[in-house]
DNA sequence: GTCTATAAGCTGATAGAC
DNA sequence: GTCTATCAGCTTATAGAC
């Protein structure tokens, strides 16, 4: 494994856990193995192998959510397996952690990739919500509902962490089906 | 106003808006106009201002959440007072954006009064929820919903930040709300 | 590409005068 | 209580040899 992707590796690892802000390069270098010299080789700052490590993070999470919705059909199947889907509730979303994190706010090049991936699962979301039936008489706004699944899977995380409890972001998701009447 | 008092208002302060990792004993004194010798006179430590800060943020929004509810007969118009409720979309919930922040996690005697207000928070939704009869016929778990509204406001906060658009937190609790059978 | 050396500025304090 | 001085260690790099 090259010294490139060692540091993308340990960089996506530390952005996960920490956070932008809370970690410097001298974490990425011990966590890596690789030496300072190779560090401002291949990135030239810390901005830029930040980037890339979130760049990366959207990358996977993209995927993996691609794959959840093409595995059911499209609908409630959809919306059952995306709230039943088991999640690291204490470790936090890998993007969603990082919405307060100070250099995210400063840097818009951060934030970008992760704007993107929500606006992507509010597009895969959007048309399941509306197959459910449950909108055609008009009672629910599709938009709604679908901005309710994506904040309770991401509150979920906060109020798991906060109550170091990871049944709440389970309740949250089973309280949220039972809402939307599809928990069989 | 005394030091301490300035000390206390400014960490409150940088402690919403950045957070407790990336608030320096430095942007503390500039915030406050303190010279460094009251700071340390009256605050041991950095985990020491940070927790009372943190205490005292508790303090004032377990408040407010106490003359929220009691403003509203109990039941459902409180989960729709609770929900319709004017937020800093952007600014991220005082507490909630603590979640994922490297020292509260290292340092319990910071997580506990936000755990403390949440599970206050709980217990004033926990008889909401049943008073709005929703729960009697079995369907719904009452401690299921509870933390799905507890979730999608603290989700709603993440996505609006995520996003850079405040109407996204407004969305998520219409959508709930629509689905609780509670938007008028 | 990778290494070691160097550095200006910041962090989180401590010391001691007033 | 508040002030200034000092400090060891860390952060985010840059420089130049190999």
């Amino acid at each position: 494994m090259d010294s490139r992707t060692k540091l993308l590796d340990a960089a996506k690892r530390l952005v996960w856990e920490r956070g932008v802000e809370a970690t410097s390069p001298n974490m990425l270098l011990a966590c890596s193995g690789v030496g300072q010299g190779s560090l401002y080789h291949h990135f030239g700052s810390k901005a830029a192998w930040a980037e890339a490590a979130i760049t990366s993070l959207a990358a996977d999470l993209t995927v993996e959510t691609d794959e959840l919705f093409s595995a059911h059909a499209p609908g409630a199947e959809q919306l059952r397996a995306y709230l039943s889907k088991p999640r690291a509730a204490l470790d936090g979303c890998r993007l969603g952690r990082l919405a307060f994190d100070p250099e995210i706010r400063a840097n818009d090049a951060l934030r970008a990739p992760i704007s993107t991936y929500f606006e992507h699962l509010r597009a895969l979301l959007r048309p399941a919500v509306r197959a459910t039936g449950a909108v055609e008489d008009g009672e629910l706004d599709v938009d709604d509902v679908v901005e309710a699944i994506c904040a309770v899977v991401q509150g979920g995380y906060v109020t798991s962490r906060l109550s170091d409890d990871a049944g709440a972001l389970d309740r949250a998701c089973r309280g949220l089906l039972a809402l939307l009447g599809i928990d069989h």
